[in-house]
DNA sequence: TGTTCAATGTCGCAA
DNA sequence: TTGCGACGTTGAACA
């Protein structure tokens, strides 16, 4: 990892074309060749950057540039396409590099296929009378979340998302117009459930007939990890 | 923006729960607070990270974790949600902090507003005969990007896209059932117009009957920039 | 301030 | 490799 602080302006040209005027950032190097550039603010992401694989070219500035001040000009190439990221340096304040080693990498625990389990143990919370059938129900356009037997008997498909977006609106949709062809499952009901649900996506669902189910993630977990303490 | 490289653990707790095993990485704090949490390789997305706005407290490790090897606790805290950011220090390898000043800002070129935008103001590459009726065509679920009148005076609705993916699709046939409603623009066509069209969404879209056309950003420009200079 | 939508999205998984 | 969806998405434009 080669850090460098330095007054520079950095192009890039790919997807799109963007240019960053003069100005002291800092420059990430890392041991893929990889850059980043960033500022002393926003977010993680990086104004500017290349990502692996890619190769880094320090080349002297001809004249012209010279007579504008450049000292240093890095042409960071994408290895497998035309992206293409130069910066040119006018003074450099520092230039450190560290040896790292690989990283163990990260321990995550997930929210969505969480949610999912959660809800697959506590069907109750559709409704009274409610139990299932089974998990990530496999059909010809992708698995169906969970497929529950309703208080009545009655079929249904339900699709869980963290944040119910009109896309999981769109492909719940897709999956019942798929199960109720099958006359062994038909009349198949939709349950849309999710910890968050926009407004758009309830309206598109409702006027579709599925029925939104807004979850608590907490109480759910909650409820889960007082069961869990019985055993 | 000071940058320290140290052997360290990172804890992330918040929407959820991650964890970083011992092993020497980047940590990066800018001025407004934010820290992020680099390794010598991925991507441009850290390994951790905490956005502003948060606060950085450092501390002494009590007995237990002075005992493990711990020689600074840093949390950092998010001001307004309860993520938090625990990064156990055991060795540091090198601390330095610059003044970079703000950044003047990216400027960029080539977005899908772009080519919105050349695209209105040249339909004929539409196909000889279509003017445009107006950018941004108001409906009840969002604005269509495009609305044109085709050759025969029949009414075109047109989803522009940088890459155009299914859910580009999707979104133009639920703009085209919508249109089609009124009597006053039925019949409506849909054209779905992009830099790049993936395989998926040219099958689904020709489905449904809708024309795709590939859009040249660069051919749009220069003929833009020609007219400009005319004047 | 909140909502919506694009993004050089990135990332991870499965077919 | 490609497709597909989630993301601690981030970021910007607009109401």
């Amino acid at each position: 990892m080669r850090i460098v602080v330095a007054t520079c302006t950095v192009d890039y040209s790919g997807r799109l074309d963007a240019h960053l005027p003069r100005a002291t950032r800092v420059l990430m190097v890392k041991a893929d060749g990889s850059v980043l550039v960033h500022a002393d603010g926003g977010s993680y992401k990086p104004l500017n950057w290349m990502s692996p694989p890619c190769s880094l070219a320090v080349r002297e500035p001809d004249a012209d540039l010279a007579a504008e001040g450049v000292r240093e000009l890095w042409t960071v190439q994408h290895a497998k396409s035309d992206d293409r990221l130069v910066v040119r340096i006018h003074e450099v304040h520092s230039d450190t590099s560290h040896v790292l080693g690989a990283d163990p990498g990260l321990v995550k625990d997930g929210v969505e296929a969480h949610l999912q389990k959660l809800l697959a143990e506590q069907v109750e919370v559709l409704g009274a009378g409610h139990t299932l059938v089974r998990r990530e129900f496999p059909t010809a356009i992708g698995p169906v979340d969970l497929v529950v037997r309703g208080p009545g008997g009655a079929t249904v498909a339900v699709e869980v998302k963290r944040r119910g977006d009109i896309d999981g609106v769109e492909q719940l949709t897709r999956y019942l117009e798929l199960l109720n062809r099958d006359p062994l499952l038909a009349p198949v009901a939709g349950v849309f459930a999710a910890q968050e649900i926009r407004p758009q996506a309830r309206v598109l669902a409702e006027d579709r007939g599925i029925r939104c189910v807004v979850l608590d993630y907490a109480a759910l977990k909650g409820t889960d990890d007082r069961q869990s303490r019985l055993f």
